[in-house]
DNA sequence: GATAATTGTTATGGACCATATCAAATATCG
DNA sequence: CGATATTTGATATGGTCCATAACAATTATC
């Protein structure tokens, strides 16, 4: 079939030109993209991250910022590359997200003394408040809208899922 | 507490320098990182859009050619915004994406003839059977996988849980 | 002690995303 | 009708994120 046979086999005449009747110019079917894992994945992804800006916008965190906080306090004396490694980001990338937050204050690179090529990552005072302050926001406004759509037992079972395919995917 | 003093109390000193015994760099630990919904779901995404790609590689589609090619299918006579504002995708971004599948042969612009300003999109017959092909290897290959790692049950309700969020967060 | 490997860094290019702007076509409204 | 506003596809452009190569300083290996 050729595509000029195609476009007369389509719905086309009858609807566009702004719907003659002024008829809600009705919805797109999504099909079999609404079972499709990735694209629900990746749209429940954007709406997380979006919601956890919103929350914590008074810190002025990203979902990654605050990852390297959370993974920094948890792993005291660690350097870059490990620190990096875990997160799943790569060195040279990781080296502007540090002079960002090194630059706020928030964390701080120390020249190892048993390895003075790798730099220890620490949080500063401020660095520490910040994060304490980011946890609860997240905690009462973030997973707490998480826990009102699903429920705390949904959400754990959600959370191990995702895990599951995080790490044997 | 300053930056010199918690370093002191970090375990850096004892452990760096490679592990003196050759003792195995024990991993970091995520810690509550493990229970952020965001970071579980963003390495969720990309493990799901990696396992996609190599699933069909063999016909070269990105997760998002692939939305687009079954959205096309599903609503014939539909125009490029349309389309492109249900996949979330901005219609200046929108043009290099069809540019690129209509090089390939996959899919055509026809002109309206109801609203001349807008492209009618159309898959062509080999962007159908492309698509006939890919949706083969994505229940055998991509989806199976899935099913073989949590159950069938359970995948429906993760999609069902995603699908909420997408819409609902 | 010569060579290899590691650490942080820079430079660079690609992919994806967002905004402003434009010409052509159409819609709206006096 | 005709002037103005809106819509559609497109271009240009900038930002962010991601990936690779290369480098100097330091350390490991042989």
């Amino acid at each position: 079939m050729t595509v000029s046979k195609a476009v007369e086999k389509s719905g086309e005449a009858t609807r566009s030109r702004k719907d003659a009747g002024d008829s809600p110019a009705e919805a797109l079917h999504l099909g079999e993209l609404s079972e499709q894992l990735g694209y629900v994945l990746k749209r429940a992804q954007l709406k997380v991250f979006e919601n956890f800006l919103r929350c914590v916008a008074s810190l002025q965190l990203t979902p990654a910022q605050f990852s390297v906080l959370l993974l920094v306090e948890q792993n005291p004396g660690r350097n870059q590359t490990e620190i990096a490694s875990t997160l799943g980001i790569l060195r040279p990338n990781f080296v502007a997200m540090l002079d960002n937050l090194e630059s706020r204050d928030l964390c701080a690179r120390i020249r190892s003394t048993n390895d003075r090529r790798s730099h220890i990552l620490v949080l500063t005072d401020k660095g520490k408040a910040v994060l304490t302050r980011a946890k609860k926001l997240v905690a009462t406004k973030h997973e707490a809208r998480l826990n009102e759509l699903l429920g705390a037992a949904n959400r754990d079972a959600l959370i191990a899922m995702l895990s599951k395919i995080a790490n044997e995917f």
